[in-house]
DNA sequence: GACTAATATGAGCATATACGCATATAGTTG
DNA sequence: CAACTATATGCGTATATGCTCATATTAGTC
């Protein structure tokens, strides 16, 4: 059974919201478990606004989680489903490589 | 270990070719099977040269083959991991919005 | 070779969005 | 309440890309 079109959108923006490289190292860095913000600053090695941007992004989508806690606040991976989406296209990837490995070594 | 910069562009335009609901349209209709370009504007209802522009995009990031014959071109699902993370992607959505229908039901 | 059919592509436009800069907001401490 | 810290946001800009229209290319037929 083919998916409506609002079905459509809504899985495209879910990739739409892992195509950025920032927002993956963020997701990455948060493979380690719960960061704040200013940790996630330092280790993606971008400004503070435009990390607050992809974090709000990312929690919007339900990607992330976000608990505040005095002063901070922190952001953690709230759907299981990412991991083993980056673990495939990981995997899909290296195969692709592979195969190129091999047609280019013979 | 956390990924490369490179890696991380390679996964990012993996997710952005998947993030537009007219190629997810085509790879959908491609689930059936082989089909021709022609079918796939037909089924997806978009221009000739819109589909033509999608399934060349498609094509590029390895997500389909294709496939000469004659007059026509025939596209079909190259990467197997594709039907593995439409399944993530809509099984994390309907539990958002069963959590979300559950808060709305009490 | 002229004609037709199937697919691809060039050009231009409209929209989306990532980023930087500056500033606003929320919470803490003196 | 003033000063400070941590995070969020308004705004402008640059870039990317999806779409349409027209046309090019490729392959088969008479």
């Amino acid at each position: 059974m083919p998916l409506s079109d609002d079905a459509l959108e809504l899985v495209a923006r879910r990739f739409a919201v892992l195509a950025e490289p920032m927002r993956l190292r963020l997701i990455q860095a948060l493979f380690e478990g719960e960061k704040n913000v200013n940790a996630l600053v330092v280790v993606s090695g971008g400004s503070q606004a435009n990390i607050s941007r992809h974090l709000q992004t990312l929690t919007q989508a339900h990607v992330l989680s976000r608990r505040k806690e005095g002063l901070q606040v922190f952001y953690a991976i709230a759907d299981p489903s990412i991991y083993k989406l980056c673990e495939l296209v990981c995997g899909s990837l290296e195969k692709q490589f592979t195969k190129h490995a091999e047609v280019l070594g013979g």
